[in-house]
Order: structure tokens, then C-alpha cells, then sequence
DNA sequence: CATATATACGACAAAAAAAATCGTATTTAA
DNA sequence: TTAAATACGATTTTTTTTGTCGTATATATG
């Protein structure tokens, strides 16, 4: 409960990664698979949502690879955390609507307050910040 | 990802219902599993938990049931979630240290920072508040 | 004092979500 | 031409969450 997925972890380490990288070359995702310990397929499906999504741009090819796009700079967290994991919220209700609870649900209100705390607090973070 | 628990949900609906109720008599799971449609079994086993840890008080027998306890007009959100699930943390590193990246981790001071920004969240908030 | 209605609690099972793997296609540098 | 890279859908495995079952104990009440 309330922790962050492997999935933005993994991508949180490879931006930082690529971020960090001061050659113009590419980085493969075999580079941070394998300084990372993280398995291979797996990394590779996130970084290509990024680099859908115009975060990363992708080079195919021997020596091919990511480079940051722009739009990193731009980004918060809740962003990027929405588009890997969809949208954001502290109960499904603020999703989904699917709810067992429906019309007799007595915390909803309070609920929703902490959902735009805890959506402030990711809002407010650049991803840039993150180093 | 970052969703309560339908365990903190169904406990965080009881004792907000048993706070309202304004006579003496305790309430019963079954009053409470059958108004929010919950599953009685797991609804108990949450109740018996907050019994337990001195928040509601437990009446056997007919007529019997759980009735709040003055540890609820102290507890912050924070202690309350982490009686129903341990310990608080954003990421596993901060609960349990086993982590694939080890050393090579290249995110883990900020993701310390945003762990503290949502325990701080938490911490802030009173459970009686949650009304 | 028998019975029905409660809580107490451990073990188990089912369902859902998350994490990881597989297979195949495409691109391109050398 | 080949090897190394991305692209992407389908599937499987693992883990976590959610829910169920069975049995024990306590107690109010007729």
C-alpha cells in the first residue's frame, strides 16, 4: 500500500541514468539493465512508453538507444507517474467509480482531501529535481 | 499504486460510523458489514485488529459489539495505517532493505524526501478529523 | 442451563495486481 | 549481410490483496 511500483522506479533510475550521462551517445537499455540489476524485457517496455509519451527520444541500431527529450524538463511527477501508471488516486472511487460502497460510503469526502494532498505533493515535484 | 487498502478503507468507514452513533449500545460487525456492504468475515478480523490495539473497545455476547476507545481522539493517520499494515514507506528500501539495485541506486535520497513529505501528510492528520 | 448471538483467531483459498518473460518484427551501423 | 538495437503484443509467473472457512470462547436472555 502506498508504494511506488517497480515500473517508476525502473524509470525514475533510467532517466537519472541518462540524465546524468555527459557523452552525446545514446544509452541502450542493456546498459541500464545491466547496471541496475534490472531485467532486461521489463526495462525495455518502460523505456519505449517514455520515449512514446516524447520524454525519451529513441535511436534504433548498433549503438543505438535513449536521449532525453525537452520534455523532461518540463515534467512533474504526477505526470509521469499517470502516464505509466494511469490515472492517479487514493481510492479506485476517484478513478474508477466502481464502488461496493456506493451512495452509504461515509468517508468519501475526507478521502478526497487526502487525494489532492498527496496529488499536491507529486505535483510539486519536478522530475528534474529528482538527482 | 498509492491506493488505500480496502483494509484501511472498511476500518476507517467502522469507526467513523461508530463515532457517529449516538447511543450507548456497541455496534456490531454485522450492522456494519451488512449498511456498507463489506464482507462480514474480513470486516471482523479488521475490528478485532483495532480491538486489539486499544482504539475500539469489544463487547461478546448478545447485544455486544465494539464501541471507541479514548485512543482515538489521539491517533494520526500515520499510526493508524501502520497498526493495519506495518510499517510506512514509498518504497520496499525504506521497510525492508532488500533491493536488486544495492548500491547502485541512483534515486533513493530523493524518493527518502517524498517518503517523508507523505508521512508528514499522514502524520498531520488527526483520525477524528476524517469526518 | 440451553441457546442464540456475539467476538477471537488461525489457516486457507480465490482474485487481482504487479512483475517478468517470450516471440516476432523492424531499423540501422558497420 | 549481420549483429545490435528498439517496438510491441501476448503470455506466464509471482506477489499482494481480498475474501472464506472452521473452531473456540464469552455472555445475555428466556
Amino acid at each position: 500500500m502506498f508504494k511506488f511500483s517497480k515500473k517508476v522506479e525502473y524509470a525514475l533510475i533510467s532517466l537519472n541514468h541518462i540524465n546524468r550521462n555527459k557523452s552525446c551517445d545514446p544509452i541502450s537499455v542493456r546498459q541500464i539493465s545491466d547496471a541496475y540489476n534490472i531485467p532486461y524485457e521489463l526495462l525495455a517496455k518502460i523505456l519505449q512508453k517514455l520515449s512514446k509519451f516524447n520524454i525519451l527520444d529513441s535511436i534504433k541500431g548498433p549503438k543505438g538507444g535513449y536521449k532525453l527529450k525537452h520534455k523532461y524538463n518540463k515534467l512533474t511527477l504526477i505526470e509521469f507517474i499517470e502516464i505509466l501508471e494511469g490515472p492517479f488516486g487514493v481510492a479506485g472511487c476517484f478513478v474508477d467509480i466502481e464502488c461496493e460502497q456506493l451512495s452509504s460510503c461515509n468517508i468519501i469526502k475526507p478521502l478526497d482531501k487526502i487525494n489532492s494532498k498527496i496529488y499536491q505533493v507529486f505535483n510539486d515535484i519536478k522530475l528534474n529535481q529528482l538527482t
